[in-house]
DNA sequence: CCTTACTGTTTAAGTAATACACAGATTTAG
DNA sequence: CTAAATCTGTGTATTACTTAAACAGTAAGG
C-alpha cells in the first residue's frame, strides 16, 4: 500500500552506466493498457505484450518488476488525470452526479479496470486527483473530511462491482450471440420456471410484473450497453445523494438549535 | 446467465450403469469449500482439490465441467440458505441493516466469496433465497419491484467491493508483517510525502485532521479486522437507508397530494 | 454372456510467470 | 586509453496451471 505509492510517484533513477535502453516503462504500460483495451484484461500476457513490442517476454523485467505491478501502473495510466472540474455554481448533487458519470465512462472505455484488483484506497497521482474532485464535492456537500472519504470509497465501490457486473454479463451475452436485454429475458424465462410463490414471494410477484423483461425506459448512456446492471445506478446514486442531503440538513439544524 | 441457473436447480440424473461413482459433485465442491476458507482461492487448483480429496486431478471433471463452474458452485455453497427471517416488527429499516449485516459476516466467513466472478444476479437457490430477503425488506420500505431490484444490486455491490478491499489489504498487511491499522498509518504516513495542498487541497486538509491515523472509535466487528474499509460501511449504508425514506415519504406525500 | 455406459487414470498438449546466467554495449576510474 | 564496472535485452529452464483424449476396469441391460 505504501509501497504502491513508491511504484507509482517512484523517481526511478536512470542509470549511468550501460546501453541505452531502448525499451521503457511508458513504452511498456502503454502497449499493455492498448492491449487490454483491444483484447480484454485476460490478453495481456507478459508474452503477449512483449511479443506486441517486439521484445522477448524477460525484457519486460527490466523495466516492471512483477506482472502484478504492471496492471497497478496500466490501472494508474488507464485513471487519466483529468477528472471533472471544479463546478461554477457550487451545486454539490450535480457535482457528485457528474463525478460518477465521469468515473463511469472512464470504466466503459477501460472495461478491463474493474478487474484489476485495488490494493487500497488510490495512490498515484492520477488516482489521487480523481479522489480530490470528488472529495471537492462530498465536502463541500457539507460532510466532515472522513465522512466524505467513507461515502466516496462506498460509491466508487458500487459504481466499480456495478460495471463489473455489466461487463461480465455483456461478455457472456455476446458469447451467447445475442444482446444483453436478450439475455436478460432469458435470465426472467429460467427463473420463472425455478422460483415458485411460496419460497419466493416477493421475487416472484415481481416477475410477473415483468421488470426484467421490460425494455429500458430511457435510452442506453453513450458508450453504455442498453440494460444490465448499470441501468439501477442513476436511481441508487439519487437515493445516496438524498441521504446525504438529509444527513447533512439534520446536522446543520442540530447545530442551529444547540 | 440462463446456463447458471441449469448448473445450480438441475437435475443431474443419476447413471443407470457403470462403476458406483465414490467421488460425488458435493465432495469436489466441499472440498474446494473447505481449502478456500483455509488457504484463500488462489489455493484452489484443480490439483490441489484433488489432491485434497486423494484422487487424481481429471477425476473431478467427472463431477465438474470447468473449474469456472466449481467456483460458481463455490459461491452458491458458501451462501447458504439461512438469510435472515422476516421481522415482527416490521421496521424495514433495521430489516435491512440485519440483512447487510448478514451478508458481511457472510462474506468475512468465506472471504474469497467476493472474489469469485459474478455473472449476474443470483441464480441458484441459495442466492435466490438471500436476494428475496432483501427484496422483502425493500418493497417493505415502500419501493416498487424495479426499484427494490436496483437498490439491492447497488448494496450488495457496495459490500462485496468494499469487502474485497478490506480483504486485499489485510492481505498485503499481514505479508508486510503488520497490521491493517498499522499499514493505514504508513499509506498515510507516505500520501504526506506526495499530497501537496495546492494539488489536492481537500485531501491534504483531510490528512492534517488526521482522518487515516486515528484509532477507530468503534470497536471492530465481531470477526472483522478493525480499521479497514468496512469501518464506513455503516455510515454509508445509514444515508443510504436516509435516501429510501425521503423518497417513500415523498412518493406518499404526492400521492396523498394527488 | 456380452454389449453398453460409466468410472477414475494416464498421458500429454498448451499457456503462463519468472529465476538465472549470458553476450554485448556503454560509461567511468585509473 | 584501457580495464573494470554496470546495465541491456536474450536464451534457457523451472514450475504450475487447465483440460483434451485415449484407456482400463466395473456394473447393469438385454
Amino acid at each position: 500500500m505504501a509501497r504502491e505509492i513508491d511504484l507509482l510517484w517512484g523517481p526511478r533513477a536512470s542509470p549511468r552506466r550501460g546501453p541505452k535502453p531502448k525499451l521503457s516503462r511508458e513504452a511498456v504500460v502503454g502497449a499493455a493498457v492498448a492491449l487490454a483495451d483491444a483484447e480484454g484484461l485476460e490478453a495481456v500476457s507478459m508474452q503477449r505484450v512483449a511479443k506486441e513490442l517486439g521484445y522477448t517476454t524477460m525484457s519486460l523485467y527490466r523495466h516492471v518488476d512483477s506482472k502484478e505491478d504492471l496492471l497497478t501502473l496500466m490501472g494508474e495510466a488507464a485513471t487519466g488525470n483529468a477528472p471533472p472540474e471544479p463546478r461554477e455554481d457550487g451545486d454539490w448533487r450535480a457535482g457528485i452526479e457528474d463525478w460518477a458519470d465521469a468515473t463511469t465512462r472512464r470504466y466503459r472505455a477501460h472495461p478491463w479496470m474493474v478487474f484489476v484488483q485495488l490494493s487500497g484506497p488510490p495512490s498515484g497521482p492520477n488516482g489521487l486527483r480523481w479522489m480530490e474532485a470528488g472529495l471537492r464535492e462530498l465536502v463541500g456537500a457539507g460532510l466532515r473530511s472522513g465522512e466524505a472519504l467513507e461515502m466516496l470509497l462506498l460509491i466508487t465501490a458500487a459504481l466499480r462491482e456495478t460495471i463489473r457486473m455489466e461487463v461480465e454479463m455483456g461478455r457472456a451475452a455476446a458469447e451467447a450471440g445475442t444482446t444483453l436485454p436478450e439475455s436478460e429475458r432469458d435470465y426472467a424465462r429460467a427463473l420463472r420456471a425455478v422460483v415458485t410463490p411460496e419460497r419466493f414471494p416477493t421475487l416472484s410477484r415481481m416477475l410477473e410484473e415483468g421488470v426484467l423483461d421490460q425494455e429500458p425506459a430511457s435510452p442506453p448512456p453513450e458508450g453504455g450497453q442498453p440494460g444490465g446492471p448499470a441501468e439501477g445506478l442513476d436511481f441508487g446514486l439519487q437515493r445516496i445523494l438524498d441521504g446525504i442531503d438529509a444527513y447533512v440538513r439534520a446536522k446543520d439544524g442540530d447545530a442551529r438549535g444547540a
